[in-house]
RNA sequence: GCGGUCAUAGCUCAGUUGGUUAGAGCACAAGAUUGUGAAUCUUGGGGUCGCGGGUUCGAGUCCCGUUGGCCGCCCCA
């Protein structure tokens, strides 16, 4: 016989994970559309080349990728970037600006698993698309930054390091080295972190170990936690373009402060963000006790959408991931436990109550309240265990002694107080009792 | 793709140097109980012990392989 489970790094969602799945996803939506965001949804399944455009033929080898039927490559989108820079890039001439998008969407990595990530995921996905100043990362970060706190994490959970690529390239171009030595620099600062000195192996295969006195001004400049220190430790190198970059730090950091944001964010140059198609400030949200892989991360991307086909439009953008935001709630024991419960469940006598019954029920759930009843006749001491654990705020009892009176009986499960109403005044009273709650 | 580790009921687990028909708690269902929720008692359903092969008179237990989970490396858009 055969047996089939699903496929290795897939989830499967039964009611209660789904019920918290959509709790995250619901306030993550109320958050983006507060903050002026508007929604969007795009295939799921892409041509393979969108991809390998973006990150170059390597990245199919992480890639649910296959030649469909028609004999064209198509790849499972591992990401929403691309497919966004898209639908803006041959819209850009007609959306109103500035454009502000959001999408919840799944994702698919062909990776092996691990703690926080698997086959499957899904994000929310933030853009800014016509807006080359800071003004789009502040409202990225701030954005970023309440998608967090709307669950009650605090600036005692998590905060969110900002870096700049571009800062990065103009000091190393001060420090007198060119782009392609810039480039492996920056690859070593991505992985100091994690390998300390170690890091530097690529850059010596390729360059020669550096100076020290080189190395040092580089770690210094990781060292740097403030805007005061960065602006202290740049001084030296004085060019015009350093100058401009940090009135955007200042600016960028000064909005963030205003909103009252400063706890959240730190200047932190060592996060670089690989070495893809982010081209300014990139940032990304950690949580503090640094237990787990990053909860979310984006930046700017000025060039990327000119390099898909369309128009040259400056964007920045971020993305958050479910599995680790996931972990953290769970961690700080802020992940509700999450049960649909029903408005009213209705306790019942007999046949006659039962009839009686159905037509509120019907009535009921035509009005919007959730109602629950027994579908087969049950003894009243189950009936009411049944209510009780449904998690109903209330109960209506259909006996025959209620029958003979004309008259509903409803309690009030947590208050555990009952009284009675006309058979014909259950609606109004039922909408009455919730909408006082 | 590489390495470590694990796999027994829906969940958490026990299972003796290899020994008869594989167990417990919780959960679920039925009843005691057709008028009031947390308790008690009784009963029940559910397992090819992940899968396949080997050793053995005999394998949940030992060996090999395989699949899958977890953890790490690579990668992390």
């Amino acid at each position: 016989m055969p047996s089939f489970q699903s496929l290795p790094g897939f989830r499967e969602f039964y009611p209660d994970a789904l019920a918290r799945r959509n709790h995250v996803f619901r306030i993550w939506r109320q958050t983006a559309h507060a903050f002026g965001f508007q929604e969007y949804d795009a295939p799921v399944l892409e041509p393979l080349d969108l991809y390998k455009a973006k990150s170059g033929d390597e990245i199919e080898a992480q890639l649910f990728s296959f030649v469909d039927k028609g004999g064209r490559e198509v790849a499972l989108r591992p990401e929403m970037t691309p497919t966004v820079c898209r639908l803006v890039g041959e819209k850009a001439a007609t959306l109103k600006r500035p454009i502000k998008w959001f999408s919840i969407a799944e994702f698919f990595r062909y990776e092996r698993m691990q703690k926080g990530r698997g086959r499957c995921f899904h994000q929310l996905n933030a853009d800014i698309f016509g807006e080359p100043g800071p003004e789009a990362e502040t409202e990225l970060v701030a954005l970023l930054i309440q998608c967090l706190r709307a669950f009650g994490l605090t600036e005692q959970d998590f905060y969110v390091r900002l870096s700049d690529r571009n800062l990065w390239f103009y000091y190393l171009e001060a420090l007198g080295l060119d782009e392609p030595r810039a480039r492996a620099m920056l690859g070593a600062v991505d992985k100091f972190e994690k390998l300390g000195d170690d890091a530097f192996k690529g850059y010596v295969e390729q360059f020669g170990p550096p100076d020290a006195a080189l190395k040092a001004r580089v770690l210094g400049f990781l060292e740097v936690r403030s805007l005061a220190r960065l602006e202290e430790t740049l001084a030296p190198a004085g060019s015009e373009k350093i100058a401009a970059r940090l009135a955007d730090w200042k600016k960028l950091l000064g909005n963030l402060g205003a909103m009252g944001l400063a706890d959240f964010v730190q200047v932190d140059l060592g996060v670089v963000r690989g070495l893809a198609y982010y081209t300014g400030f990139v940032f990304e949200a950690f949580d503090r006790k640094g237990e787990l892989r990053a909860i979310a991360g984006g930046g700017r991307y000025d060039d990327l959408v000119e390099k898909l086909g369309g128009p040259a439009l400056p964007a920045a953008g971020f993305a958050i991931g479910d599995m680790t935001f996931a972990l953290l709630l769970e961690q700080r024991g802020l992940m509700p436990a999450l049960v649909s419960a029903p408005d009213v469940y209705c306790v019942i006598g007999g046949e006659a109550g039962r009839r009686a019954a159905f037509a509120d029920i019907h009535a009921l759930r035509a009005a919007g309240f959730a109602t629950e009843y027994p579908l087969k006749e049950l003894a009243f001491g189950k009936q009411f265990k049944a209510a009780a654990d449904s998690g109903a705020r209330l109960a209506l009892i259909y006996g025959d002694d209620e029958l003979a009176k004309g008259v509903v009986k409803i309690r009030d499960l947590a208050a555990r107080t009952e009284r009675e109403v006309p058979r014909a005044d259950v609606l109004a009273a039922v909408r009455d009792t919730l909408a006082g709650e």
